[in-house]
DNA sequence: GCACATCTA
DNA sequence: CTCCTAGATGTGC
């Protein structure tokens, strides 16, 4: 992994637009998750630049928690000039609230007998798991810190917030059971695209299907999977979405097959007087192909991508 | 159990 | 109403 500038002397005063550079961020990206591998076999990615590690034991045979933070700050510094912030905790919840708490180069550790007063200054929206809409319900309630949140009755929480409301309530009280999950199954494969200008011709339309559909065919491809359903999504221009599924009996990977069904979808909406500002296409219902499939496609040649 | 909408990251 | 991808959950049948 060499180092890369990827800042050069930009004008105070001007407005740069640097484009995005996806293949290096995934090398980029990878070579950290390199380290997270030699530091632990247990480890949990959720985005390009994030992970959860469970070091409790570790490779490094560094029972200091901190010290195994240090090491993995330093080693990501030195061969790539990024920074990273790490939050050090009893379990995943308080690791990343612990890990927004200083950036961007910050190392935060949050003790058992010290969760609660750590939350109880923060607020709400800041709260992994609160989001959007609970956080609107929350502010109705005039209820804006964790400690707030605290001095609520699980009841409440509940009642209000069914099962996730249930999570909340104990992970203001510093509980959270989710495990470290290494390796997750992925359950659907889509695409979806917003155009700039609204679709309102069929031919538009067909063609941008055509073309999502082939998107969704070469990740099946590339990943060795097929679905069973076809899940086409709209949004039209006054940002109305729906969904609309097909679900078969026998497994859909072929590109031209996928486009098909999404279209006989589309046409049995029966909506082509309306402007689309959305379309996408996921496959769900997923399977990874068997070995003989495989192995089939490989000896026909026609396999990979 | 399926289809669909909504919420969250 | 940034846009995109994906998973989880609630609701209705």
């Amino acid at each position: 992994m060499p180092a890369q500038q990827a800042i050069e002397l930009i004008p105070r005063d001007k407005l740069v637009i640097v484009p995005p550079n996806f293949e290096l961020y995934r090398k980029t990206s990878d070579y950290i998750h390199s380290i997270f591998g030699e530091v632990t076999g247990n480890y949990q990615s959720v985005a390009l630049d994030e992970a959860y590690l469970d070091v409790t034991v570790n490779k490094l045979n560094e029972p200091n928690t901190l010290k195994v933070a240090n090491y993995i700050q330093q080693k990501i510094v030195r061969e790539t000039h990024l920074t990273c912030s790490v939050g050090i905790s009893y379990n995943k919840f308080l690791a990343k609230m612990a890990s927004d708490y200083r950036k961007p180069f910050g190392r935060t550790i949050i003790l058992g007998q010290y969760a609660e007063d750590f939350l109880r200054p923060i607020p709400i929206e800041k709260f992994n798991g609160i989001g959007k809409a609970m956080q609107k319900k929350l502010h109705d309630m005039d209820i804006y810190t964790g400690g707030d949140l605290q001095n609520l009755d699980q009841d409440v929480f509940i009642n209000t917030f069914g099962k996730m409301g249930y999570v909340m309530f104990r992970r203001v009280h510093g509980i959270d059971d989710a495990p470290v999950e290494g390796h997750r199954v992925r359950k659907s494969i889509g695409r979806e695209r917003t155009y700039n200008q609204n679709l309102v011709l069929n031919e538009q339309i067909e063609k941008e299907l055509k073309f999502l559909a082939d998107l969704v065919g070469k990740d099946l491809k590339k990943q060795r999977q097929h679905g069973k359903t076809v899940v086409l999504k709209l949004r039209n221009s006054d940002f109305e979405t729906v969904t609309k599924r097909m679900t078969f009996q026998d497994y859909v990977q072929d590109k031209g097959e996928i486009y098909r069904i999404a279209k006989e979808i589309y046409d049995k909406l029966d909506i082509s007087d309306q402007k689309i500002r959305l379309l996408g296409i996921t496959l769900t219902n997923l399977d990874p192909l068997s070995y003989e499939e495989v192995s089939l496609k490989l000896f026909t040649s026609e396999g990979n991508k």
